[in-house]
DNA sequence: TAAATAATCAACAAAGTGTTGCTTATCTTT
DNA sequence: AAAGATAAGCAACACTTTGTTGATTATTTA
């Protein structure tokens, strides 16, 4: 397990991924077992356990993946101020649950959603915090970003498990006037 | 398991409730074993087994208590208004969480917190439900609650998380000025 | 094509689960 | 306060899952 670029390795690590995801379609991430995951994914056991220490990192390598799509998809924003940068990163955000549909959605079927919440509320949290120092408003920052956060992502994946009964658009827009 | 007076059955619950709020604080939910929680409280196994099918019930059996008590504390408001209701809620909330501080902290330091999250997202949009009929403004209800409710949780929870760094009245004044 | 190394296979101990039948202790009821 | 009911404790059970290991086979790299 030397070379990261060897072939076998890239594809067995994809078919884990892919295994683990079809499973998450039908089970509690806690209900499925490794032996599961091998026999959907047709490896064995044993490279399994050469691949990853336990299911865990498993599923934490695959959030780490959606995290660092995030992370590119946010760092191409521009703003010219916090409002403007609210909207184009909400933008950014749905854009990219609407891209890994398949993904957010096996993982919010069966799951509590806090681990995929997490992953974006504290991807989202890095990338404000680079960028701005003060909001303007008579409120600490970290309430500022906790209210602003939460509200966004909650709203979003609220949308994304309600089979997104809005269009993106008209979401946008709502989020728009909510915020004022 | 037939009379639900019975002492004994009363006692054993109690003991084991509160042995897995003390594992909470040192092990993840699912890094806890059955027979941990009996080690702690004292019980054994297979009486462990005649109260709850598996830890997850009794997990469950926990959150549900706290959905009750979060349930009845809601129950007591009388709004006259949408934003009237959001701020008494707020402070409900708040002292909710504050006064069952050490469980909440338990359970918050080394799970996810989706599981609570969820269940106080859950419990506030039903008693929202229950009482208000439209918004006034041009969004969707279930837009309007999940943006509101999904900026206030996550506001209160992230403060609670950091060791409530504002103390209550504060941070009811912040949220009360982020609202508008 | 040779050397390197990843994947398979089979077998293993260890830990945890959930159940059962029996005995003991505690609670409820009268 | 005693009798009857029932919860708790105990020990043993089969079963599942985990994580590891050593030897063999297949694939990839260079």
């Amino acid at each position: 397990m030397t070379n990261k670029t060897d072939l076998r390795i890239i594809k067995t690590n994809n078919t884990l991924y892919e295994a683990l995801i079809l499973l998450l379609k039908d089970k509690t991430f806690e209900e499925i077992k490794v032996s599961d995951i091998c026999s959907k994914a047709l490896v064995n056991r044993s490279t399994f356990y050469s691949h990853f220490n336990d299911k865990y990192e498993l599923f934490i390598s695959l959030i780490n993946n959606l995290k660092q799509e995030l992370e590119n998809d946010l760092k191409s924003i521009e703003e010219d101020n916090l409002k403007d940068y609210y909207l184009k990163m909400i933008r950014v955000f749905l854009t990219h649950i609407e891209g890994k549909e398949e993904i957010y959605k096996s993982i919010l079927i069966n799951n509590r959603s806090s681990i995929i919440m997490d992953m974006i509320y504290d991807t989202i949290t890095e990338d404000i915090n680079k960028r701005i120092k003060n909001n303007n408003k008579d409120v600490p920052n970290d309430i500022f970003t906790a209210y602003y956060l939460g509200a966004i992502v909650n709203t979003g994946i609220e949308w994304f498990k309600n089979d997104k009964k809005y269009s993106k658009e008209q979401l946008l827009d709502y989020l728009d006037k909510l915020m004022v």
